[in-house]
Formats: C-alpha cells, structure tokens, sequence
DNA sequence: GTTCTGTTGCTGAC
DNA sequence: GTCAGCAACAGAAC
C-alpha cells in the first residue's frame, strides 16, 4: 500500500490554528505539502489594491514562518490553480488534497473543477468548513433551503442549531516533511514573492500587518478588556476614532483566515460566561458582529448573481445613473464634502474604515446624493479594502442603498452632520485631507459657507484648493428619496424584487390604490 | 388583514 | 440631552 502524500491547499484560512482542513492533510500522511497558489484572477493592480496584497503576503510568510519552526515550509506557486494542481498531483505523487470550503461563486467553480481533476488523478479529496461558524449548507437546510431575510430570523435560526463547532486541536508541534521534488524547489521558485514581483508598487500604505501571529495578539489586546468586551455596542462606536479604532479591526484577518471565527467566538463566550449574562446581545455585541457575517455569508452562497442588481432576487431593481464623473470624484475624495472625502482617503491610505463611515460614504454615492449604482461602490470597496470579503460587501452595499434588507429609505445620512455629531472640531478631517487642516472648525464640515478671508487665512480657497460641493445634499437627497419612493413603487406593481432585466420600467403610478389604511402610530423609541 | 419592529437619520423646539 | 415630527418601508408575528 502505497503512502500518503498530502496536499494542504491554502486559500483563505491561513493559520495554522482551528484548521481541519491541515489536520486532515496530516494524520498519518508520509508527507505533507503546504501551498498557496496565486491565482492570477485575484492579482490585478487595477482591481486589487496594494495594501491587500501586501496584507496577503504578509500573511504568508507568517504561514510559512509558522511551518518552517515545524519542520516544513509553504510553498507559494503561480498560475491557475487548475492548471498548477495537476502537475503538483503528478510530480510529488500526491494521493490527498485538502483544503478549507469556500462558497463564493469564482470558488467554487474553481473548486469542483480541481476535485474533478483530483479524482482523474485518483488524488483523495476533502473540504471541511472552517471560514464560518456554521456549515452554510446545514443553515440552509435547517430553514427550509433558503436564507433568513433578516437579522433576527437568522439569530433565531442559529440559535435553534446550537453552539457552532468548537474549534479544532492545534496541529501536532512536528509536521511530515515535504515530498522530495517539492523540497528541492528554492525560493526563487517557490518562496513567498515581494510586491515588486508581482507588478505592484513596492510597499502599501496600511496600518495592518498581515498574519495569524498578528491576529491572536490583536484578538488577545481587544479581549484582554473585558469590560469593554462586554460593553460593546456597534452602533455606538465613533467613525471619527482612527488612533485607536472604535472597533476590533479583527476583519481583514477574519476575512483572510489569519483568525478563525470559531476560535474568536468560542473566546467571547467564555468572557461572556464569566459574567453571567451581563453583556451585550446580537445583533449589538461583539458576538452580533460574527453573526452578521455568517447572516451574509449565507445569503452570498445562497441568493444567485449576490453582487449584482439583475437577476438578483433579493435586490430591490433601482434606476441608478451611470455617471462615471460623480463616480471619480467620491472615489479620488473630490466631492467637496470633507467627511466624505476623508473617509475615501482613509480607505485608500489604510484599507480600512469605520463600519458607520462606511456607511456614510455609501448612502452617499447611492441613494443619499449621487444616484450612482452600489455596485459601482462595491467594485470600489472591492479594491481598496484589506477586509473586502465578497459576501460582506455585496450585502452591505445593498443594505445601505436600500436595495435589500433595509427599506427605510427616507433615513439619509447627512454628509455635513453625521460626522459632527462625534468629531466637533474636525480632527478626522484634517488628518486625512491636510488642505483643510488649518480651517477653523466652524466651516470645516463645510469650508464652501466660509467667508473669503477667513478661506485666504486658512490657506485653502474653495472651488481652487478643494472643490465646491458636488451636489446640494437638500436637494440631491430630497429628490433622491422621490426616485426610491418611485421605484419601490414601480417593484411593488412589477411584483417583488424582481430577478430579471425587467428593470424599472414600470413608471410609478400616482396612486395605484393600494389604500393603506391610515395607520396613526405613536411610535417610542 | 393589523401591529410591531428594525444594529447605527435629521431637524428643530424645548 | 430629549423628543416629536418628518414621510413612511417591509418582514414577521399575530
């Protein structure tokens, strides 16, 4: 009987902690090959920013940092994962593959066509779960095979299924050696490359370091306040804070695999436990934050075209305008609105910014001001963002253009107040946009209302040194809000949703007699 | 059918 | 700091 050679296929879920995918590859195996292929698909500069990339490499070499102090390494291959694959099957006469289940579509089309190929060679393959909390495959099932539509419906569900899976035994503290020929490969052929070596400028711009190492410490820092732990509150967290984020800033690892959600999730349980329920539910607590990206996770390998407005069932069809100019302008922080643009310099500049900054930036580009499609937005966040995560995204940018899972569109984020309300003097602003740093903070929020001298005084003249409003957010909003009111309208009359190209064609009638009984409500919050 | 509620709106009066 | 009014959606529970 001839030995095992494994292949653990690394994708996301670079760590070595809770990584069943690993475990399986090394139980019993002769010998083991650690690898990360970089997969062209993901490696264009103009589609993937460069403070990911680096993000991603340095996550690599602390996986491989990792294998090497147990007496292996990870090689780091280029081409087309299917391509690359079967040579690999065949040279080191490999008999298992294992990798960690992915259920984004570019994923799992790559995955079935490489299990395919597997099987041709006769290699062996498993897939365990390990980039969720829960098997989205068993969600589904447990809910008749389709996704909760909202937060509570998925925090019920959840909660009916139990406690996720605890997380996995740490891989033993020696690993089998690699096969011969894959040994014999030299850093020049297999190491991890620089970012010069791949077509990109040779260092980012981000705060975030990379890798599993940085991961458990950043975790450990964050858990090691359990008050505030305990205490947390989205919602409450200020967008404004980028000494010290509001938030974990645990998201580019999660999204990466550098920290495992079991092992996150089973740590504040524990915290939780010891104080006896005093602490804060989901979908506001710490934990909520994990359930919303399992919540769209699921909803991303369940609803088809999930990053598209057509033949999208879940998504609400809107007319935006395609207006490549507007587009430009909120993505190069021109729009002359200052907390707009500062968000959008902090997202090129760190990859990274506070969820409800993002959240302004979004309504701002969709329904709030400018009528350009989320998925414009998308595509933007898609680049720059360290935690871009394809479900995440998707489901984020349709909650906050009101495209689906949130309809209260007459809510609209005001590009001048919202940040007010948490940085009065502007400080967030004039950290990331430095020509208006010397604005008093009486116009800083808006220097187009500023007097002449005190512009000339401040070193920064509107409409010459930064632009003048984009658009009037009065009015841009106001009729705005008739467009959704219009289209919500037309969705309504063209029956739900609507999954084709039907569009928006249907014009809103004036009053199409749906007679809603005049609910007078005294509502409290 | 009605009622309740939804992780995170804004403005202006008090 | 609180709260009504703004103009008003849709899923879930009943």
């Amino acid at each position: 009987m001839p030995g095992k050679t494994s292949i653990i296929w690394f994708r996301k879920g670079l760590r070595l902690h809770d990584n069943p995918a690993l475990l399986a590859a090394a139980a019993d195996a002769d010998h083991l090959c650690p690898l990360f292929i970089l997969d062209p698909w993901f490696l264009k500069p103009d589609r993937v920013g460069v403070n990911r990339v680096q993000f991603l490499l340095e996550s690599l070499a602390d996986l491989d940092a990792s294998f090497r102090a147990r007496g292996s390494r990870l090689l780091v291959l280029r081409g087309k994962p299917a391509e690359v694959l079967p040579r690999a099957f065949k040279d080191w006469g490999v008999t298992h593959l294992c990798f960690e289940s992915d259920t984004e579509p570019y994923a799992k089309e790559r995955d079935a066509a490489v299990a395919q190929l597997a099987e041709a060679a006769g290699v062996e393959v498993a897939s365990p779960v390990s980039h969720t909390l829960y098997d989205p495959q068993l969600l589904l099932a447990r809910n008749a095979g389709k996704p909760p539509l909202t937060m509570q419906s998925f925090t019920k569900l959840v909660d009916a299924v139990g406690p996720p899976p605890s997380p996995a035994a740490d891989p033993p503290e020696k690993l089998p050696p690699l096969p011969v020929k894959a040994a014999a490969l030299d850093a020049a052929a297999a190491g991890v490359p620089t970012l010069a070596g791949i077509g990109y400028p040779p260092a980012g711009t981000t705060l975030f370091k990379g890798g599993e190492t940085a991961a458990l410490a950043r975790m450990a820092d964050y858990l090691s306040d359990k008050d505030w732990v305990c205490a947390f509150e989205k919602p409450k967290g200020n967008p404004a804070a980028f000494m010290r984020p509001a938030t974990t800033v645990l998201s580019p690892y999660l999204k990466f695999g550098c920290l495992s959600p079991r092992l996150f999730h089973a740590k504040l349980q524990q915290i939780y436990a010891e104080r006896k329920g005093k602490h804060t539910q989901p979908p506001v607590s710490l934990r909520g934050q994990l359930l919303w990206r399992e919540f769209f996770t699921l909803c991303g390998a369940a609803i088809p075209n999930f990053d598209r407005m057509q033949g999208n069932p879940g998504c609400k069809q809107i007319p935006w305008v395609d207006d490549p100019e507007r587009l430009q302008a909120w993505q190069d922080s021109r729009t002359g609105y200052p907390w707009i643009d500062a968000i959008m310099c902090q997202l090129r500049q760190q990859g990274w910014m506070h969820h409800l900054a993002r959240h302004s930036v979004a309504c701002f580009l969709t329904r709030g001001d400018l009528w350009c499609s989320w998925e414009a937005g998308q595509a933007v966040f898609d680049k720059y963002l360290i935690d871009a995560d394809w479900s995440l995204n998707a489901a984020n940018w349709q909650w906050l253009s009101a495209s689906a899972f949130f309809s209260q569109y007459f809510r609209v984020y005001s590009p001048v107040t919202f940040g007010k309300q948490y940085d009065k003097n502007g400080d967030y602003i004039r950290h990331f946009m430095p020509v208006l740093k010397d604005m008093p903070a009486k116009y800083i929020y808006e220097p187009w209302t500023a007097p002449l001298s005190v512009q000339q005084a401040a070193g920064c003249i509107i409409g010459k040194d930064y632009p003048r409003p984009i658009v009037d957010h009065a009015t841009a909003s106001k009729e705005n809000m008739a467009r959704m009111k219009a289209a919500y309208e037309a969705a309504r009359e063209g029956g739900a949703g609507g999954g084709g190209g039907a569009g928006s064609g249907g014009k809103a009638a004036a009053d199409a007699g749906g007679g809603s009984s005049p609910a007078k409500r005294a509502r409290k919050k």
